[in-house]
DNA sequence: CGTGCTTTTGAATAGTATCAAGGCCGGTGG
DNA sequence: CCACCGGCCTTGATACTATTCAAAAGCACG
């Protein structure tokens, strides 16, 4: 696949081509990777070295934490405009892996270009800056849910997340299929929870299931199941 | 209290100090404010407008969000030389509250100024980038670890944050008191769970207990309830 | 030396994970 | 096109773990 430019990206949310200079833009353009990958493909594997970060140019990515017996937490998706991965230093290893969801493409900038970026780039790095800071205000909230909330509620959060993440077709279906071990692995619970939750969510009306297919049909029902916690958002 | 200034500051790791430039110290110098907080008191109150960001001069400071019932869960501890909150937007409030555990010395910097701060600073903007995206990473590893370890492993990770935190006197206790309460708020758990945990370890010779006081005697021990984890550092 | 808080312990209860088995579906190869 | 196979979905039974509730004991503080 060729090359595009970052002038000319498809990708109007990318914080290259929005808070870059056009001079740099050239010279990134110069040295960035681009990447391809078909759905399920690693973009980053767990504990392996840090040279540089990913922008998301198309697609969507899972980032995940491998833990006990392989089970893995997904902790985030990152979407067009977002990015994976930090200015690492020597040695140091990615803590988290990323597995695309849907085909994708991904820009890949090494540590040493970041660097000159970031010295000729102010407004880049302060965008930099407010991106990770936004996440980790929602990580910080997501860790009080995950560490107080009950089953059905994790799992109604993860609905929830699913929802806001890849939203419905015309059928109130969600635009994405999730096998319920993913699920599980958003809510921190099993399968067979997930099934449980998900029959009771249906009985209640809030959704309905075919097979792997899932329609949110009362998505303020399954907010109101959080409404006791003070809630911030967790969204973008 | 007299306003002390940056240039001469006793905390070396503040990044003000390190990372910006002596003209700009001067002005942050005549633009900051600098508040003595005596022990448990609150620096941020959750759901408060988002005025600006606090430096920590010295002291400790414990960051929680407060859920279900009041509950809390403490997110992290924050430490000299890092920071609390983040460069808001209009009508943006605080999604954490923060609260001294020692008596402490902050020193609050308003939106507008960090405004400026961050045009003249470009290195300084870099360090904040860099200090969101370490603690990025540490949240995300911890919420891996809240979703999937059971209470046993939760809490001996707990007892591992503080040591790690506030370390140990010379007879090997935590110098910090905190209320099985306060574990429990880390873990995620209860402080019924802490007690029976804490009886345990003791029994396996892990830690000893006097009253509120802990010691820990076998940091390793600890450590190797959590090993069946792929672990990252949640450290600093 | 009370008083009120936290700690500590145990018992009862509820919630959750684990295990096992059958059914459904999609893909593959005959 | 059909039969087979493997994987995931689904459900229920079981065992375990954790929370809740209650009550006594310890401690700090006035």
């Amino acid at each position: 696949m060729k090359k595009s430019s970052c002038e000319f990206c498809e990708n109007s949310q990318c914080l290259i081509q929005k808070y870059c200079s056009p001079e740099w833009i050239q010279k990134i353009d110069e040295r960035k990777y681009q990447i391809f990958f078909k759905q399920n493909k690693d973009i980053i594997t767990e504990n392996s070295p840090i040279l540089g970060v990913f922008f998301i140019l198309s697609g969507k990515v899972k980032v995940f934490s491998t833990g006990l017996n392989q089970r893995q937490q997904i902790v985030r998706f990152a979407n067009p405009g977002h990015l994976l991965g930090h200015r690492g230093a020597e040695n140091e290893v990615y803590p988290i892996g990323a597995k695309t969801m849907d085909d994708s493409v991904v820009c890949f900038v090494e540590n040493k270009v970041l660097d000159d970026l970031f010295e000729g780039n102010p407004r880049f790095v302060q965008e930099l800056m407010k991106f990770y800071s936004r996440e980790l205000r929602k990580m910080e909230i997501r860790m009080k849910n995950l560490g107080q909330m009950n089953t059905r509620e994790k799992i109604s959060e993860a609905l929830l997340i699913l929802l806001e993440n890849f939203g419905l077709n015309e059928q109130n279906c969600l635009n994405v299929t999730f096998s319920r071990q993913d699920i599980a692995n958003i809510a921190g619970s099993t399968p067979e929870q997930v099934m449980t939750q998900l029959t009771g969510f249906e009985q209640e009306g809030l959704i309905s299931k075919a097979g792997r297919k899932i329609n949110i049909l009362n998505p303020e029902g399954l907010q109101n199941i959080l409404s006791k916690y003070n809630q911030h958002s967790i969204f973008a």
